[in-house]
DNA sequence: TCAATAGTGTCTTTCAGACACTATGCT
DNA sequence: AGCATAGTGTCTGAAAGACACTATTGA
């Protein structure tokens, strides 16, 4: 390999590129692997698959594979064509999260992985996806199962940076399905955050910022029915001046 | 490839993984980029190096480089290492920002780099390790340089997340020497965030958050003597619960 | 009419913004 | 004394926290 560096420094750009060629190198395994979260019964749940390879084959995992050099342009895409291929959802809320990478994380060897976490309406998940080796599995259960390589750590990571944007954003709205009440989507932030939170101080801070708008409609749960909203689309970039207390 | 994958099928863990060979396999080029942030006569500077080969041979570009496999234990290590070789600074700030990826930003292939940022005391950085090749250059002036790949848009990037940063902590204490003035430090804050800030509302805030305490000494500028200050170490930790208006 | 859930009024607290004011040292 | 820079006092305003209160429905 030194010996092919010193050949090429006398080379111009384009007879350096002819030459070039990446297997010449070591290089890391290179993976996308996605957190994407739901809520079931007012609980966080996140979307594991049982691995069907080898390494840690039979484990839960994140899903995730490798980026399609031919296919995907750039990594957001390799991301959201994992997103469509688990889920079948088309414009999910997704963000890249971090980059992990160790020699050991696994056992083929040096490997990095792009995290990234997606937040959607569990509704519009096609039935047929959810199989038994694909599943909803509520993150707090997700701890007890004994995730494949460091899948464990990323979900914490992902999971707390929900938290995070939960404090100063309404993210949590790209979980609701298309009309909610505001004590549906409270409880959802409740869940996230694990604690309670004033609804007074809640509906002041949804309302003011022009995040949810009533439908019109109203839902009965048994007592005085709950007006429904419908969110106005601008919870994806909202980021509160105040952050919520943790 | 699609053979070797079936042949692995019936396999055992072990027998999978002596088979397993990562240049079997189309896999991207993976990089980790430096923007190390100091502050230089009030500017906000970034430390660039010219590239002396190819691709990009001659051209600005953020400090960086393929992760050893053999030395580095993680991508932290590999980012720590190259800022070691650039600067000598031991415990810098460092925070991971973002991974870019994309089969048209490198010209040998499709290419991913992890971005880090870095912000140090320029005085720490060894006298020798500046020269024609390495250079500190203004944030306002890189943009003028036609920078290498796609350097422009990453070092807007740490750029961007610095200034956010910046609305919600203090981080900028991690820019400054030992000992300096409020004055200094506000000034500091001021060029990040490319606007005035309110003195009172800014001494107010710190020394409330017990972010800085008096060192003792000051500093005489022509006037009346500056008390100076030192960090108290808090600054890598604390988020302001309201932040700084943009 | 009462239980249960939905929703409001309003006082308090916290902290940033604004800006007039005082303090100190050099010339 | 005057000036330039360092630093304080204090009022205002915005938004979260707390909590008592009212509203609407079904049984």
């Amino acid at each position: 390999m030194l010996i092919l560096l010193i050949g090429k420094l006398a080379m111009n750009e384009k007879e350096f590129l002819k030459k070039y060629d990446i297997h010449d190198f070591d290089v890391p395994l290179c993976t996308v692997d996605m957190a994407i979260f739901g809520i079931i019964d007012n609980e966080l749940n996140v979307l594991l698959v049982r691995r069907d390879e080898h390494p840690e084959k039979d484990k839960w995992a994140l899903p995730g594979g490798f980026i399609d050099l031919k296919e995907d342009k750039n990594i957001d895409a390799t991301a959201y064509r994992k997103l469509q291929e688990k889920t079948g959802v088309r414009s999910p809320y997704l963000e890249q999260i971090q980059t992990v990478g160790s020699g050991t994380r696994d056992s083929r060897g040096w490997s990095i992985t792009v995290l990234y976490f997606a937040l959607i309406d569990v509704n519009k998940v096609k039935d047929n996806l959810i199989t038994e080796r694909s599943r909803w599995i509520p993150v707090s259960k997700a701890r007890r199962l004994g995730l494949a390589f460091d899948h464990q750590a990323l979900v914490a990571l992902a999971n707390g940076r929900l938290k995070a944007k939960t404090t100063y954003s309404a993210l949590p709205i790209e979980l609701m399905p298309k009309e909610f009440t505001l004590t549906e989507l409270q409880t959802v932030f409740e869940t996230i955050l694990e604690r309670d939170l004033q609804l007074k101080a809640f509906r002041r801070r949804l309302l003011a910022a022009d995040l949810v708008e009533e439908t019109g409609n109203s839902k009965i749960a048994g007592k005085r029915p709950a007006k429904l909203y419908r969110s106005t689309g601008k919870d994806r970039n909202t980021t509160f001046s105040q952050s919520l207390k943790i």
